[in-house]
Order: structure tokens, then sequence, then C-alpha cells
DNA sequence: TCAAGGAATGTAAACGCTTCCAAATGAACA
DNA sequence: TGTTCATTTGGAAGCGTTTACATTCCTTGA
């Protein structure tokens, strides 16, 4: 109520409830050396001043800070939103804040200086997808930072992540294409120099040679996970003289690429053509057609990359731990039956 | 290259660059009481020895934090990642690094709470759409926080805002509806404790005003920006016994359900019915029909909340200025001129 | 040649906390 | 009653900066 509310410090708060300020510290740290009745009169005395922990100095005096960082590639696609929200809801039911950082932002200095920054500022690191992780998670290992990678790219090291089953999820899809009756699909891989573009790959590879249909290197166009490589992927197939029945994307982003083509070329989907993406972005059901998809639950996956951060903060000595969680095949209107097939 | 590279301080810059550590500091700073010759050793020390700036350590001491806060209801819907784009675009530029709170997270506790915990880990702070405005905005000015709105709802205060002109943007769409000859047309209106909600309201029942069309009140429904919003009132319309030939939602969400209740009904858009939006999220020109609706220039609003912020944080008594960007209509596909119309 | 004054640099104190060590208190036992 | 040991509390030092003030250095003009 005071005309100008100073900042209320420990000190404060000591004189206050007629105690050190060491042991206001040691109530906020719930250290167990303060007496019950000497805990709640400092609480009361908290709760009654407004008092709140300045983070910074806590961090400063070699404390935790309660705040996690999360690097993230960029913002755009809603890929990332998903995931935010899955941090997000775990970090509801703790007490740590969120510090943002893109990459894209700072990718003149060079990672090592985000690090440097991102060190001092939070107590652990999420990362999802840097192009190269390599650099990344090496100085953070080395120098024994906690961190989690989600959606990783499997690099040799062995370090905390949370991914999905893009092989089987690349496989089930592909599968399901078959089933439907499509032999020459086309396949629009993602940025190559990551694990789980690699895998999706693998994966719509593995299924067609377990139907013995052949793998034509025609059907595989190589993209980046942009919008415009499923565009022109698709336009690239149907100049062929064979072209794909069907066409699977590596992630819905293109797929929306491959919808516009399609739609472009006056062909229609899914008479003409069958569209798969994969992720399962929240655009991908409101699109129409619907889009048959690949559903990677990133939500969740944000969701447990957190959870094994805060886990690592708790007991910094507990093994790294890897977590797939299954993909889910999502079947909606861009998909149908071959015309013609028997299947 | 030591085993355990140990944390580089100023003092250690200091020494290496055979000053003291006020000196370094004022390079730092930027301070113009440095000679040339030992700013350029300094700095050159500095690149050296990796040196990085520890923040918390700076705001502690009295200093910027070069961080600010963004807070914002949730991460729901991808108006807030437009607008989060825009903000990391312009943080790009400058050496800020960003605090992501959502409110939901931390509605069990006070805003006063949040706040006191961002005063002192941020220089200033963004805020989206809190629900309830007043208590937010008052509390900051009263501390003299640096703060801006975005999408602001015109609380009495002058404070510094940015938003886009709802009214205007409103009138336009059902001006374009009525051009099309469209008389009745329903509306979904926002959540109406929001500025942004009512002045869409006013300017659709100016439009029908200037227009000289009855306005029925049984084609206002109330809606609070969800998507199930605009499938119920739809809903609603169609069961009416002169339904509307076209439905205005307030923001996009609610147009998507809108647009679900159309098809549930076994109509078409835009021959049965013409739809628009507001807002223009990502989604709306992916669906199909690619939905005609109002843009909000969320990506620019965040951009030029974040430049206004770095201004108040430069000169802290600039006065409190209040931007209101301009809104487009952008004419897709779920539009239509009334059938039988001569217009 | 010397004093005066400004430019450049050094230094102590403070920011709000944690942590460690020392001091005080109290309980249990002989 | 005194001793011992555990529990609880107090207080100093330090975290990496900024800032205000003190000091040193160099110019300049008489």
């Amino acid at each position: 109520m005071n005309k100008i509310s100073k900042k209320i410090t420990i000190v404060d708060v000591a004189s206050e409830a007629q105690v050190s300020f060491g042991t206001v510290s040691r109530v906020i740290n719930n250290d167990i050396h303060v007496k019950p009745e000497t805990r709640e009169r400092v609480l009361q005395t908290m709760e009654r001043l407004n008092y709140v922990v300045n983070r910074q100095a806590q961090k400063l005096a070699g404390g935790r800070s309660n705040v996690i960082g999360l690097l993230v590639p960029d913002l755009g696609t809603g890929y990332i939103g998903e995931i935010i929200r899955g941090i997000d809801s775990e970090l509801t039911l703790s007490d740590y804040d969120l510090m943002l950082y893109t990459t894209h932002r700072t990718a003149s200095k060079e990672a090592g200086y985000v690090f440097s920054l991102a060190q001092d500022m939070v107590d652990g690191i999420l990362l999802v997808l840097p192009r190269n992780p390599v650099d990344y998670t090496g100085t953070l290992a080395k120098k024994k930072f906690p961190f989690v990678l989600i959606d990783h790219q499997g690099t040799g090291e062995n370090c905390p992540a949370v991914g999905a089953s893009n092989w089987q999820g690349a496989f089930n899809a592909t599968d399901y294409l078959i089933q439907l009756g499509h032999k020459r699909i086309g396949f629009i891989t993602g940025s190559l120099d990551l694990g789980a573009a690699i895998d999706r790959l693998e994966g719509y590879k593995t299924a067609l040679r377990t139907h013995h249909i052949h793998i034509d290197p025609v059907l595989i166009f190589e993209g980046t996970f942009e919008q415009p490589d499923g565009y022109t992927g698709t336009a690239q197939f149907l100049d062929l003289k064979s072209p794909p029945t069907a066409i699977f994307a590596s992630n819905d982003c293109m797929a929306m690429g491959v919808i516009d083509a399609v739609r472009d070329h006056g062909m229609k989907i899914p008479d003409d053509i069958s569209v798969i993406g994969f992720d399962d972005i929240p655009q991908a059901s409101l699109v129409r057609p619907a889009l048959t998809t690949v559903q990677q639950p990133l939500e969740q996956m944000g969701r447990m990359a957190a959870q094994m951060l805060f886990e690592i903060l708790k007991n910094p000595d507990s093994k790294p731990d890897r977590i797939q969680l299954p993909t889910q095949l999502m079947i909606r209107d861009s998909t149908a039956k071959l015309k013609g097939s028997s299947g």
C-alpha cells in the first residue's frame, strides 16, 4: 500500500519474521534444518509481504534459476507450436519458466554463444531440431549441462532424447497405400541430413520391398520439409510418362504443396491421386479434403521432453534416456482405393 | 581448450587485457570514457577468451538484462504463433532475448505474482490479450514498468498499444457481402468483454445500417472466439425459418466451425451460403474452399509492438503511443454473389 | 616549468541470493 | 549437574556485474 512499493528481499522478510536472512533462505529452499514453527512464521511473512524470490540473484549465487530454455529453429509451421504447447502444459505443473531462443535468430553468431548465454540464464535446455546437432550436443554433454533433444536425429552420442517412430509411421502409411491398390507411390523426402527424414524414407522403401514393389528412383524427390518442395516434386511426378497414383510427403507442410500442385494440374484428390502427409499439424484436419497423415504426437513429445529434463534436473546422475513415442496413421479424406483396383 | 572451461568473467578479461575490470565493464556498456586503443584491446581479449556477459549479474547489479517478456493467454490457435513470429523477427535485429509466459499457466497465482517475477527477470513486457486487462496494465503503469499491449482492448488507460482496425475490417467485410447481394447476414461475435470483439460487432451493425438493412437480433450469435461457437451458431442460424445467406464469424477459428456446420447441413460453400472470417490465420488460405477473411496483420503487430517496446526501453519518457494497423479484406473462395441477385 | 582541468582508469560498495562455517540452543544421558 | 551431540540459527563470503567516486595520466596555457 506504500506509495512506491520498493522491492521486498529476504532481508525484509527476515527482519519482519524476526529471524536471520539465512533462515529465510533455508525456508525458500526447503532445507530440513528449520524448526516447523519458524518455517511457518516465515512463510506467512512472505505471504503477507508479497515476497517473490529474485531468480537472477538465486541463479547468480549458485542456485537454480527455475528457468529452462527452449531452442527451436523457427516458429514457422505449427509443428513447433504443438511441441511448445506440450512443454507449456508440463511447465504448468512445475515452478519453471520458459526462455525461448530461435536459432535462425542467432545463426550469425556461433552456436557456442547461444549456449554460453543460455547456460547462465537457465537450468537446462530443450532442443528442437537444430540442423547441425553435432556441435550442440557435443558442447552441452562436455559441459555436463542438462538438456533433452526433441525429435532427435540420432547422432552417435548417447544423450537424452524423445522422438517418434518415424520408420514405423512411414512404413504403415506406405503399407496402407499399397493396401488401397497403389503401386506407383511418389515419395517426397525431408532434409536428408536429419535422422527423422532418413527414417521416413527407409520406412517407405521397406514397405515397398515387403510387397515386392520396385523402388523407382524417379518416384523419390528430395525435399527439405518446406511447402514449395511438395509442389515442385509433385509437378515433376505428374510430368512422368507413368506418374504415381499416390504421393507420400515427409511432412504435412509439403503435403499442402502437393495438394496445390495436384489441383493446379486439374486433378482431384483422392479420386485421381491419393495424398498422405506426416506430422498431423493442426491444419491437416482442416484442409479439404482433410489430409490423411501420420500423427506424430508432438504435444506429447514436448511434454515428455520437459518431464525428462525435470527428472535430470532433480537427479543429475540419472542415465540418459531415449524415448520413442508411437506414431499413428490418421486416415482421412485425401486417400482412396486406386480406381479399377481389385484391392 | 582446458579440461574444464571455467566461466570467464570480466575479471579474467581484465587481467588478460591488462586493465581493471571497471574498464571492461565500460567497454561492455559502450561508455565514452575509454581510450579507443584500450577498447580495441579489450574487445579482442573478449573475443579470444569467448567471453559472454552474464545477464543475471548485469540485471542484478542494476543494469538491463536484455530480456523481454511475452505474456500470452495460451498457445492454441496459431493466432499467437503469428504474433510471436513478428516479435521474433524484430528480436533478430536486436540483442534481446525472449521469456515466454502463458497466463493459463499462472492463472492460479495472482497476476501480481507473475509480474513481480517478470519484473526482475525482464526489462520490459509485451502483453497479448489478457482477458481482464485492468489489473495488468494498472499495476504495470503504476510501477512505471515498460510494457506494450498487443491487440489491445481499449481500457480507459492511456498506455502504449498496437492493435488493428477491427471496426473498419468488419465494416468492409459486411459491406462486401452486401455488395454481393446478401441481405440476411449472420454474425457470430467474439468474447464481448474484449474491445476487439465489440468493435467487430459494431462494424457489422454500422454496415447494415448504412445500407438500411434491418439488424435482426436473431442473426447475431454470441460466441467466445472458439471454434465450436461457429458450429453451434451456424446450426442455430440454419434452423431459422428465414436463415442467413451469408455468415460472418468474428475470427477464423469460428469460421472453421461455420464451415463444418454448413457442410454437415448438406449445403455448399459458397454456392448455398457465403462465409467470412477474421484474422487470416495460416489455415485460412489452406482450407477448401479457401476462406475469405479480414486480414489482421498479426505478424506486423508483433513486430511493431516489439519496436515500440524497444523504443520505450531506449527512451523511457517517450509518451505512450497507440498504433492501429489497417486490416485488409482477403477475398477468396468462400464467398459468392447471392444466387438470383442482380447485384 | 608548473598548475589546472579533463580524460582515462582503478576500486569499493551494492544488487539479492546461496552456502558454508560457526555459534547457540536444547535434548538425552551419565 | 554437567557433558555430549544433534538440531536450529546467525553471519560472512562470494556469485558477476554496474555505478559512483577516487585516482592517475596527459594536455594545455601561462
